[in-house]
DNA sequence: AATGTATGACTACAGATGTAGTAAAGGAGC
DNA sequence: GCTCCTTTACTACATCTGTAGTCATACATT
């Protein structure tokens, strides 16, 4: 089992992975991705074509022969939870010095009165769960 | 007042830059930085200097003629405060599609077990008092 | 069959990034 | 004063990024 290592992925891919993301067990044809790549960031269809062939030679996204001769279906080959899990981590550590707490602390604060009551509900449970375990 | 906008600081750039917020009031000459910088990276200070020139012309540090001709002090020109939270909004609109709560929930997750007492008693307090506001 | 059209392969290209070397000039030591 | 070291200034250079163009081909349409 090769570990598969994270590609990195950058900011204009980001956008192409999160709609093969958004549909993680289906293979999708080119143009299901690139249109709405294209349209939703104003991009030139070559563009985010380019991303895509970007992704496949890096690993994070895999091919299959589609019925159509000459063509290839999509879908994403790393999870969108890991490429979470490692951006966050980079980030932490550049940003914060790699202690999540004032990072917490960081977005509360900027998130205040923005919080649903069920989102705040869901902070309180996680923290309090936390003390008991 | 030309409103100063907050330059990128790459990512080995970022280094540089915490040495000078170490010390926000002072003055320090290029060896201060340039030093640290090379020693803790294990960077040609050759490098280290060239991020620093970096930083001058994209206006994140400020230079004055030292007493010694022909040489410079610098200091942080930019606030951390400022970049920490530039930063943290485009990772948190990368990342987490802008939304801060799903942000707060992994970073609470990941940190979970290494939170310090105190640290969880902020946090609790933090969510509390927006409660009350 | 002729022509337009989508697709994939390859090419382009300026600016950013990480890494470091060379040149020039002034002070430090002998 | 001559030589060496430090500091700034400038140059180098491969790679990555964001952006898009060219070319050949296979399909779809008339």
């Amino acid at each position: 089992m090769p570990k598969l290592t994270l590609p990195a992925i950058t900011d204009a891919e980001w956008h192409v992975m999160k709609v093969l993301w958004d549909r993680p067990a289906d293979w999708l044809p080119a143009a299901d991705i690139i249109e709405p790549v294209s349209n939703d960031r104003n991009i030139h269809h070559r563009t985010a074509r380019t991303l895509l062939a970007r992704l496949v030679k890096k690993g994070a996204v895999e091919t299959r022969e589609s019925p159509s001769v000459g063509a290839y279906l999509y879908r994403a080959k790393v999870p969108r939870d890991a490429v979470v899990r490692e951006e966050s981590r980079s980030f932490l550590s550049r940003v914060f010095d790699g202690n999540a707490a004032p990072a917490v602390v960081h977005f509360l604060s900027e998130a205040k009165d923005r919080l649903s009551p069920d989102e705040l509900k869901e902070l309180r449970a996680l923290l309090n769960g936390k003390e008991k375990k």
